[in-house]
DNA sequence: AGAACCACCTGGCAGC
DNA sequence: TGCTGCCAGGTGGTTC
């Protein structure tokens, strides 16, 4: 699920009604996910302010006066904010209960997502090699063919190699490859400065729509406030393997690359 | 250094 | 209906 769009839009919608709230109780219902969730993490924030909500790739950093929480919603997690009385549902895994009443409630039902405590974000192993974020103005053309030089890898495992750019998962880095009419199999150390421009410019603009329909959902994700994405409907390959290419009308095909499904048009995309 | 592969986990779906 | 096998939005770790 959830690459940079499904993250910005969970918290776009945290933010207004968590940010300046105080943490009144942590609870741990799971501790089970990626890496244990950390023992007294309730000792810890209880009555600490929550200062702001930062994004960094696909993690969530909710900052405190002593450090940050970090979250990673894994492959199926959500944070969504839900009233007191709310029921606990399956793979409901972690509350935040504010001081307001309402809860920052994890749910991840295959539990590759995390919840750790961060002293430091510029030092923590999770973050500090992760590369440019894509609306950073470090990030463009320039930048992706400055990286890429002598690389025999796919451009599309490039573009998705968090080393490189973050926030950019399966489903985005095959439709910006399609909007920038790049084959993903391409080696990316033999792609030319133009066409890196063009692939820059799609990733960027495939987010910001992503984005203004409130990510993606294709099973699980679910924003802040418990609602779906639709950006889905708009998908110009991603799992329409066989159907017209909105650009020419040949059939989408499907491959493999570094175990993951790539979709493509194999006219437009070169 | 870079690339290929596995691991983690649950749920949904196709096929039998 | 129920079983089996396969697939899924991520990414750290190991191996070559």
């Amino acid at each position: 699920m959830p690459e940079l769009p499904e993250v910005e839009t969970t918290r776009l919608g945290l933010v207004p009604r968590v940010v300046g709230r105080c943490i009144s109780d942590v609870v741990v219902r799971e501790p089970r996910l990626r890496w244990p969730v950390p023992r007294g993490l309730a000792a810890r924030l209880r009555g600490a302010r929550i200062r702001a909500i930062h994004r960094r790739g696909k993690y969530l950093l909710f900052e405190f006066e002593a450090g940050h929480l970090l979250v990673h919603l894994g492959m199926s997690g959500s944070l969504t904010l839900v009233p007191p009385e709310r029921p606990v549902r399956k793979h409901d895994h972690v509350d935040l209960v504010l001081d307001s009443g309402d809860i920052v409630r994890l749910n991840d039902a295959r539990r590759f997502g995390a919840v750790l405590w961060v002293r430091d974000p510029a030092r923590h192993p999770l973050l500090d090699g992760l590369g440019v974020e894509p609306f950073d103005d470090a990030f463009g053309g320039d930048y992706l063919h400055r990286v890429s030089r002598g690389r025999r890898a796919p451009v599309k495992q490039f573009v998705m190699d968090a080393r490189v750019v973050t926030g950019i998962g399966n489903i985005y880095a095959n439709e910006a490859l399609f909007a920038a009419r790049i084959h993903p199999s391409r080696a990316s150390g033999r792609i030319s400065r133009s066409r890196f421009d063009r692939l820059a410019g799609a990733v960027r603009a495939t987010l910001t729509r992503a984005l203004a329909a409130g990510g993606s959902t294709l099973r699980d994700f679910v924003g802040s406030d418990g609602q779906p994405g639709h950006f889905q409907l708009e998908y110009a390959v991603y799992g329409r393997e066989g159907c017209p290419c909105p650009a020419c009308g040949a059939p989408v095909r499907a491959g493999r690359h570094s175990g993951r499904s790539t979709f493509y048009c194999a006219s437009c995309q070169h």
